[in-house]
Order: structure tokens, then C-alpha cells, then sequence
DNA sequence: AGAAAAAACCGATTGCCTATCGGTATTTGT
DNA sequence: ACAAATACCGATAGGCAATCGGTTTTTTCT
């Protein structure tokens, strides 16, 4: 899936505002780049119909949401842009790990393994927070 | 940069040939998918304009080498796609470790330390043999 | 060198997608 | 029921990949 430079910015407009109607969006991202709010419409529709959005009638207008958050767009944007060259059995991250390595310096590599650790625990509390 | 779906296929293709001119990449190309040589001609050309693929006249051809590998493709292409949504000083791997770990199970997290690991140690070696 | 074949180059077309906007149909609040 | 706000439809322009025909240039063969 391709994303436009308006949709990016609408997206992440409404991660910021968490909700908002076309009016609101367009007011917001239009201050100095001019354009009308068919636009911003249109853009609305097309990130919804793309289900990264998703609308809901409050009085007389659509509001919109964000569907996917920050983190997940980017995981999902990884994952298209990356499936054609993976093969068989390969993890997406794993091969991004590899195709970056060479550029991470020490301090990124511990931030990683911090990063790791976290999970871990975070798990765990999870888990015992089931029980 | 958008790669399309002929493009990523003569890519794959010159991966494993090393080396090949439009004839080659042509036959090897279109055993079920017909299409003409000029089609790949146009399409390795595209590749080379986009600095994807070096060429060198041997002969009486062009013969077309990728310029770059699977693993360097691969983090251009997440940069590429990453960087719209990332803050000031954020990392692309940070940011693609964080939106992928929730769906990562314990085997890949230790793949991945392991990996880190590899990686300190690979640079160690270097340091000494850079002496 | 000259003809034939091969390869490169040029340009046009089609198809898909984003961005943009006018106009019309709906819906809503008074 | 009316006026204003909103949604929906359709059209256009621009960008890029894919495709291919035709022409020019280069190479090869005799």
C-alpha cells in the first residue's frame, strides 16, 4: 500500500488529535498550503477505504480516528515494503537487523538489548498479571 | 523510491545471476509471463537510472550487475518508507524494533540477541585486524 | 566495405494511484 | 420547509511502471 504525502500528513494529524472531522482536519493542515476541504474529504475517504482510518456519525458530520497507531503503520509498512524479498521462514525484523547492522554503532547495539530485555519483562508481568 | 513489480523481479534475478545482459534476463524472466525483450530492456534501464544496477558493455551488450544487495535494498527501502513518521534522533531499526516486538515470540528475541552479539564480536575482530 | 543481425534508444500508450476541485445530492438543525 | 453544512460523484492533472513499435546505432559476418 502507497501512501501519499497529504495521507501521511492526515494521518498523523490525527494522531495528535486523536479525532476529528474533514472542517477540523483541513483547517489544521491548511494553514499555509492553501487547498479545500474536498480535498481533505477525499483524503479522509481514501485512508478509510485503506482502513487506516476509521469514521463514526457525532451530530452532523463523519469524526475520524486513526485505526492504526504510529508503531503499528510503521511494523505494517516494513512488512509490505520488505515480503517480496524475504524468503521462506524468514522474520521481516531479522532481515531488517541484518540489512542494518553494519550502520548501528555500539551504543545502539546496548540500546537494542535494553530494548529486548524490557520485552522480556514486560512479558512476564504480563503473564503473571493473567495468571 | 517505489519499485514495481517487474522491477523487483529482474532485481531477484540479477541477485542470483550476477551478472546478465536484457537477452538473458529476458529468457530467464519470461518462461510463463510472455512479454517482449524491450520490456526488460526498459526495465533494466529504469533500474540503472535509478542507480540500482551498474552496467558495462562486454561484448556487444550491455551486461547489468546489481549495485546493490539484498540486505542493503532491503534498509534503503525501510529508510525510505520509515522516515516520513520518524521524530528528530529517532532510529529507523529503534523504531522498527518497537513496532514489531509485540509480535515477536521469545526464540526471536534470543535470535536477535545472538545477533547483536555476532555483530559486537565481528567488529572486535576488525578493530585488531585493522591493528 | 557492405549487408544483415543485434542492441540501444526514442516515444507513445495504457493502467494505476494521489491530489485536487466543481457540482449535486443528502442530511441536519432551526 | 429552508438554509447551511456535509457527503458523494465524477472529472482532470500529474507521476510512475509496464509494454511495445519503430528508428538509429553498433556489431558481426562474409
Amino acid at each position: 500500500m502507497i501512501l501519499g504525502e497529504l495521507e501521511k500528513r492526515v494521518l498523523q494529524y490525527l494522531w495528535e488529535a486523536t479525532e476529528a472531522d474533514a472542517k477540523q482536519a483541513h483547517t489544521a493542515l491548511t494553514k499555509r498550503r492553501g487547498g479545500r476541504l474536498n480535498t481533505i474529504q477525499s483524503t479522509l475517504d481514501r485512508l478509510f477505504k485503506k482502513d487506516l482510518l476509521t469514521r463514526q456519525k457525532e451530530g452532523h458530520a463523519y469524526y475520524y480516528r486513526a485505526k492504526v497507531g504510529r508503531e503499528e503503520l510503521i511494523a505494517q509498512l516494513i512488512h509490505n515494503v520488505t515480503s517480496d524479498f524475504m524468503v521462506e521462514g524468514e522474520d521481516h525484523l531479522i532481515a531488517a537487523f541484518t540489512s542494518f547492522s553494519a550502520g548501528l554503532d555500539d551504543d545502539k547495539l546496548s540500546q537494542l538489548e535494553k530494548l529486548i530485555q524490557q520485552q522480556r519483562q514486560l512479558r512476564s508481568q504480563e503473564d503473571s498479571d493473567a495468571h
